[in-house]
DNA sequence: GTGAAAGCGCTAACAG
DNA sequence: CTGTTAGCGCTTTCAC
């Protein structure tokens, strides 16, 4: 708890008291530990680098020596006579309003942090507005040598950052489905996420299931798309309409009316994600339609808040945190040039909450379960 | 699946093609620039660093010299001669479930994020889900000198953190009101949204106006809880009732729960933030208690799903944006040992939505005890 | 004005 | 196995 005992030898306030041989105010450097310890600038820098060629006995001591100095090797340094930053980079952009309802951002660096902090990587994160800035993060990441590899997130159609990035010499990982050619990406299932939802509707009796996808710039937004239409058409029904929305709530409920709006309306909606769905919801009560008497509605990331709407949000899970931790740990083993290892992602849930329902005066088949 | 490194030593992917004549595959230094602007590597970095001495000629060539080399200086190069890292720490520490729905982390991130970028510090981030965890992150970036400064967020009582940093010698700034003697917190003003949301209800006739505080250990909590407490007296009323949550909305349920159990239930509740406040909602409606004709309900921080419950939420609106911002503007200023300059924070606002409404049977019952 | 040289604190060859 | 030595790329005196 308290860093600042008063028992624990050297610990005056600042750095400044070193009971041992550390002279000044100065920082306490590997050659003070060294000279506490009687051994060599070496034998610790070896010790603290975890390689071979330094006896137990002096081991201990350089531990030791270290512990009483509060000494750990200044990242600035190492960085520099390594060449490796030992930090990784992630560029947001996003939306203002986005920002602050996406549940995605804060879970994948929740799950980015607990792998690189057992390594001792950093992570440097920059949140930009524009393509241009966006741009330039990357490349500034790049030209000062700032982090050695980058997480690259929101993968758009024909995207030219990894392109950019192979040409920065900057390591990557790609984020989601999709990708270029020589750069494989790490991602979780959407598609079968989205099958699970329009077979559940399916089940329900549900005929005219629409969706409104995401902002179409995005391969993701795609791959939900796309996975509505073919499972939809695969189980022998037509598209029940499509919108295309941006993620937002506004744009969520706009799409809504707009659906709704259509001489043969949907009875079941399948949105890219739950802010929109949540909007969704608000829009057909607005106009009277009972959810889910009247139009079942499913959500996409299960936002804590899913089941604590009115009627609670049936919707898509996905473990974002184990998502970020296995992309760290890729990420990771190629910028220190070794191989990154099957990652493997736990499946995507499909969770049943009140929003879906069987559909109202079912011309369909009556044999739907649930 | 992986992804690509660029692993092959010295090809693949590493920035080679220079467009200018960098003679080799090597990273391009100031000496190359130097050279190529006919100048010594001195003028380079007063140039780049902004310091006279340096003639107008010779600063035109070394910038075009620069640009087509495409070379910025070296952050880790830079950062170990000057003593600084040129980047500000921000640890946080939030359980799980409330990382993915807490509006403010993001906004405040993007607010620093916007001013950060203008003066070439970088953000590094920590996510740590325990005090001892915390602790270390505080303690690495200090000594491996990471971070030039850090930001200090949710702020406890009897907050051991000011003391550690300052033994540390790491400068810091504090969010949020209260705080220590040497380090004036910047925050805005929680207090003065509660005050609004108490009067608000009060002319709507409410007697009877509960509360649902955030986890007792934080500043901000208790700073809501007595304006709450305060306000309401001040107009002549009893507290309506108190019941502490954790900020999730599970615990807002179960604390609404606890507050409709009592024999004279409150009219309104006023939570101490939105996620509580629409499970609140959720929680009342179970119960066949109507929002807003039998329960008036007030969240704080205006997620942007707030327009979208049913009902819409009335909540209170802090511009975490311009927070952040804010608080890296004097964060920087610190540590570059100037003056911090006063802050200037957008007053908060209260946003009335249909969560709120007249307590029922108010001019039916003027017979209510006085 | 400009250029040479000495670090910043660490890592990594290389001798001893 | 240990100690010495030269960098990593930039900043910053200090002579010229």
């Amino acid at each position: 708890m308290n860093a600042i005992s008063p028992d624990e030898p050297g610990a005056g306030a600042t750095a400044s008291a070193s009971p041992a041989g550390a002279p000044r105010d100065r920082r306490i450097t590997i050659g003070d530990v060294a000279a506490r310890a009687g051994v060599s600038k070496s034998a610790v820098s070896f010790v603290f680098n975890g390689r071979p060629g330094v006896g137990e006995g002096a081991r201990e001591r350089i531990l030791e020596a270290a512990r009483e100095l509060e000494w750990r090797p200044d990242a600035r340094a190492r960085a520099l006579s390594r060449s490796r930053a030992q930090a990784l980079g992630l560029v947001i952009r996003r939306e203002p309003e986005l920002l602050s309802t996406d549940p995605f951002f804060p879970q994948f660096v929740a799950g980015v942090e607990s792998h690189l902090s057992t390594v001792g990587y950093a992570l440097v994160l920059q949140v930009v507005d524009g393509e241009q800035a966006e741009h330039d993060a990357y490349s500034r990441f790049a030209h000062e040598a700032r982090v050695d590899g980058v997480f690259l997130t929101d993968l758009r159609i024909e995207d030219e950052r990894p392109a950019e990035l192979a040409a920065l010499g900057m390591p990557c990982v790609l984020l989601g489905s999709g990708g270029g050619e020589d750069t494989a990406p790490i991602g979780l299932d959407d598609a079968a996420g989205i099958r699970r939802a329009v077979r559940h509707l399916h089940a329900l009796g549900h005929q005219r299931i629409a969706h409104v996808a995401g902002a179409d710039r995005y391969v993701h937004s795609r791959v939900r798309r796309e996975a509505w239409e073919s499972e939809v058409r695969r189980l022998g029904l037509e598209p029940g309409g499509i919108a295309v929305a941006d993620f937002t709530g506004a744009s969520g409920a706009r799409a809504t009316h707009e659906l709704l709006d259509h001489p043969e309306p949907p009875t079941a909606i399948i949105y890219a994600n739950d802010i929109m769905a949540i909007a969704g919801i608000s829009a057909a009560i607005d106009r009277g339609v009972r959810v889910p008497q009247d139009l079942s509605i499913i959500g996409f990331d299960d936002i804590p808040l899913a089941p604590y709407i009115i009627p609670p949000l049936t919707t898509v899970r996905q473990d974002v945190f184990q998502w970020g931790s296995a992309c760290a740990r890729t990420l990771v083993a190629i910028v220190e040039g070794g191989e990154p290892g099957a990652v493997d992602l736990p499946p995507v849930e499909f969770i049943v909450r009140g929003s879906t329902g069987p559909v109202r005066g079912q011309d369909a088949a009556p044999e739907v379960g649930e």
